[in-house]
DNA sequence: ACAGCAAAAGGACATATGTCCTAATATCCA
DNA sequence: TGGATATTAGGACATATGTCCTTTTGCTGT
């Protein structure tokens, strides 16, 4: 974590993801900037969590480790989305790591200034419920789905979704980034399986293989398998 | 749904749930007392919801009912709780049902005097944050349990809550009361699973049937296979 | 006490999914 | 270019879990 000190940068990406005006002067006061490096963890178990982070640049993934040895991925996140909001507005602690998938910002409000001012800030306190909701709405969706239909359904879901605001080109390039173990630990299986389902989505047509990547050939049945059922 | 009209009823449940001096006066004048009875619907999907509700007495369920036909019971709530956060704060709509288990009162705020007050009052903003945390954080863990345990686990993590914070007369009562095909639903499972579960559980010495009933006969074993997960 | 009904228990089988390996490719670096 | 290494593909098998039925048990009212 490095901190970046560059008030025009700063004020720039409020402006970008139009927080400005949303806060208080005292709330803006205690905003900092952070960078972090690809691959590093933002936060992790047992953590002490001293700064609420909003994620204004880059990709973060959010995951879980059971006791079991065992991890789920939970979701990945995009700008703007925060973190740490839970844990420092109540006295829960962090159960969940936090990495940064690539070079990513974040605009921090440190855990002494939330006390002071945004506490009392009802337009700080709107967004954060605003977000809260969304991340609770987001993942009830995402493990209904996760519990009652099989990877196959999930999976064409998770095409579907990833596909739906991009062209083509921008879909095979996500697919592609994300690893298919990846995917397959979003999905809550074994790479394996989620193995057996591409090949079936290929030999129905619906996909096509070729060196590592996928190609999304039919989507409009890939809409019709995935039920209506959308992640996010 | 029935209005109760009775001003001291309501300021002696907010006294019990210590819910006086939270709110500012405009937002306390705002409130209103509803009742439901066992087995009504309090909301469903595509309801519009015009209050927000606090679960002030008795016990509710919530369940999600997919495309498909298959339903999956998300919790219970006990009070205090808050219905409706979500939607009256974000333009969300009503995605799950809540049912009235009991006969149960609920403390009740209508929309526009949320619009008009209480989004602009911070100790009712944060205690709306308070719930939703609560809210993503239990069912962040019961859905990471959910995805990656046996149900044997998940059984074994279930009696262990349910076990807890009650004496040994409770658990029995509890047990019996919740039907075992909820508590399959509970689970994610179907109630044949679930009764292999209890069979194997029962062989093994660590619960006892008896007419319907179950008995727990070793919490501490069963606290072993829980591998140190609860629900909550 | 008994008939009749609802809930519980459990048998048989099908299927989704996991685990463990091995083979086939792709990618990277000297 | 070629070999080393990671990633992907897939075979074989084990297991958890679901579905459909049948049997058993407990409960209710007469």
């Amino acid at each position: 974590m490095r901190k970046i000190n560059d008030p025009d940068a700063l004020s720039n990406l409020m402006n970008a993801h139009q927080l400005s005006g949303l806060f208080d002067e005292k709330t803006v006061a205690a905003m900092e900037l952070f960078a972090f490096d690809k691959g590093e963890i933002v936060c992790t178990v047992d953590d002490r969590l001293d700064h609420l982070f909003m994620l204004v640049k880059g990709k973060i993934k959010i995951y879980r480790v059971l006791p079991n040895g065992k991890s789920i991925l939970i979701r990945f996140y995009n700008p703007l989305s925060t973190i740490g909001d839970l844990e420092m507005l109540t006295d829960l602690t962090v159960r969940n790591t936090v990495e940064s998938v690539n070079d990513t910002l974040f605009i921090g409000i440190h855990q002494q200034a939330l006390a002071d001012t945004a506490h009392q800030d009802p337009g700080f306190l709107r967004f954060i419920i605003k977000h809260l909701s969304h991340k609770l709405h987001t993942f009830l969706t995402a493990s209904s789905l996760n519990l009652l239909y099989p990877v196959e359904t999930r999976f064409a879901s998770y095409l579907v979704s990833i596909t739906v605001d991009e062209n083509d080109q921008a879909q095979i390039e996500e697919i592609k980034a994300a690893k298919l173990t990846e995917i397959a630990e979003l999905l809550g299986t074994s790479y394996r399986h989620l193995n057996r389902v591409i090949s079936q989505f290929a030999s129905a047509g619906l996909v096509e293989r070729s060196r590592g990547s996928l190609y999304v050939k039919d989507i409009n049945q890939l809409k019709k398998l995935a039920n209506g059922n959308l992640y996010s």
